[in-house]
DNA sequence: TAGATTGTTAATCGATTAACAATC
DNA sequence: TAGATTGTTAATCGATTAACAATC
């Protein structure tokens, strides 16, 4: 659909706009300029952003809030509900599986895998939790395609190797390690001492004493 | 120190660089190529990350282990440690409260903030809740610098206003909601929401059926 | 010295910003 | 029509990659 390569940039401001006009009324008519506000970013970067995909807008007008919730959820597959599987039920896994907000925006925790034998068999959240060496399988019999990892580091890679094996092609992985995936499929990593890092590179940059 | 600016994405692989040469022992001499080959970038990547902030390699030789732990934790300000105000006692709240790996890497979570009057006062993980309200005066009286929002999206700006009005410099937001803090604060974000539509962007473009 | 690898400069690539003709 | 705003092209900016003289 998109008529030149897209950068990961866009996509991810797409997610931001879409979110951000949720609580609009779909009659209300947006110009770039209001959304940019909305965002935080300039009229250009949103037209710009908007216009890989089609003409949305009105010249003179601006965009209709309506069009835009349904082209950009369209754009994202989020016109849909997305299965998941989740790996690693420690305190991050159980806070992500307990998170309302993942069934709201349509993706569903379908099934939680552990490789702690006092935690499989179990249902957490309406969920059971079902032993890691059968991630090909179930992934298999319920065609789940995206799978987030929330293991120690260490199991981490082993985990994204059956995840991939059972057919996933998208992972979203917070374990604190860089795990290696074929090129075909899309891994985006959620890493904390990142994070941290950054902040604390930043902080000592302000030449801050107090800790 | 840095004799010219530093982009960002150098700032988190110098982060990466860090967390993968950790294992390896001190007295190694490491060259860029072998160092690029464990985090998966190229060795002109690293070289240049590197040199912005010195000369620390050998020519012909490589990089020292030893040296490159002590200049990369210097550089990023993790010779030390960092005490840190959680707030927003949920499921991710307390998740993050029980990660170990923060402590481990000096990031030390000393107070945490929740306006549910069934938890503050309480203790958890050996850490005081506390009211929110008293943000501002704690932060100030345990000269915390940095902070952690773990709230839902609704209090999430009040909440930012309020660690920045206790002094804090650089904040790591939880919360699926852009806030907006002054230039001098440091603001990061994670963003579920972003992470798991880039993942469903992606799908969407192979054209998978199965869901 | 010969071999290897750094630090740095120049070339390339890609994303953002600015500007404006087209259009409602 | 006049006014406003889009969609798109060109200019700018910044980061990555390639290449190589300097150096151990």
């Amino acid at each position: 659909m998109p008529r030149f390569k897209v950068p990961e940039a866009t996509v991810e401001r797409l997610s931001v706009y879409l979110r951000s006009i949720k609580r609009l009324k779909d009659e209300r008519v947006l110009p770039s300029q209001e959304l940019a506000d909305l965002v935080g970013t300039s009229d250009g970067q949103v037209r710009k952003d908007l216009a890989y995909f089609g003409e949305f807008g009105v010249p003179g007008q601006g965009y209709r809030v309506g069009t835009l919730k349904e082209e950009i959820s369209r754009i994202l597959g989020v016109d849909r509900v997305w299965s998941i599987a989740l790996v690693g039920m420690g305190n991050l896994g159980a806070a992500l599986l307990a998170y309302p907000g993942f069934k709201r925006q349509g993706f569903e925790i379908k099934v939680v895998f552990d490789n702690d034998l006092s935690k499989i068999g179990k249902v957490w959240q309406g969920v059971k939790i079902e032993d890691v060496e059968k991630i090909p399988q179930i992934l298999f019999e319920q065609e789940i395609k995206m799978g987030i990892i929330a293991t120690p580091a260490q199991a981490a890679q082993a985990v994204a190797s059956k995840l991939i094996e059972g057919g996933v092609k998208a992972i979203l992985n917070f374990a604190p390690v860089r795990i290696v995936v074929p090129d075909r499929v899309k891994l985006r990593n959620v890493d904390l001492s990142i994070e941290l890092e950054t902040l604390s590179y930043f902080l000592g940059r302000k030449g801050i004493a107090g800790g």
